[in-house]
DNA sequence: ATCATTTTTAGACAAGCTTCTAATCAGGGG
DNA sequence: CCCCTGATTAGAAGCTTGTCTAAAAATGAT
């Protein structure tokens, strides 16, 4: 949170990042540099209501339920989704704030992403 | 490149990403998601001039120099920056598509990501 | 040519990541 | 109460990554 003084060009050429940001940061992208989880997000995010169950993602994957379930846990742990318990099943939502966070990293200062 | 329909959410949560795309940009969120990588980043993009020698990287960090080089090799092989020698040393530039890349993937369709 | 300086390459080792199988936890019916 | 389905946890195997030391390549100076 220091300076803001033109609008130039993305933070991270900005100015040097600390590394205890750096270290903050790189824990969020390194949870969402993976091609499974990149894809976990945008059916998460792309579902109808905002909302996913675990049984509506496993099956557009080549891959076990017990991985599917591990990087649904390494997107939890880092903050990126959240979930929720209902009956028999459990449903997944994105954090936007957390993606608002990545996206502000690498755009030129915009007014938009903090809005709805 | 597809639908572009309405301003709502950040492109990774508007719909399924294809295995391909993911592949591909998992490729450059990997290359980024590290705390050295990160800060290497945002020193080459703040330095005066717009590039770095990487005499001006090392001492920053607690790390060898043939380390160093390794994650700026990483970098330069994603295509988030750019290397050129002039004489004795050696100077790197961000590629800035490879930022806005990033950016867009994450904010909520913004009409500055393209500019300047 | 020899040497010093800057940067990269090569190879090795420890740590971490992705994936699996097997077992366990949680809820809902017969 | 017992079983069935959905989801997670535990533990292991194989591959990738981050870091180092040692050596090489590239350039300029004596």
């Amino acid at each position: 949170m220091t300076a803001a003084t033109g609008r130039c060009c993305a933070p991270i050429t900005r100015e040097p990042l600390s590394p205890d940001d750096a270290a903050e940061l790189a824990v969020l992208l390194k949870a969402a540099a993976d091609p499974v989880r990149l894809r976990l997000l945008s059916m998460i995010g792309s579902h109808p209501g905002g909302e996913a169950c675990v049984c509506d993602l496993t099956d557009a994957f080549d891959l076990t339920a017990p991985t599917i379930s591990h990087h649904l846990k390494v997107l939890r742990t880092a903050g990126l989704i959240e979930s929720e318990r209902r009956g028999t099943w459990v449903y997944y939502r994105i954090v936007p704030t957390a993606i608002t966070r990545l996206g502000a990293l690498f755009t030129p200062l915009t007014p938009a992403t903090a809005a709805s």
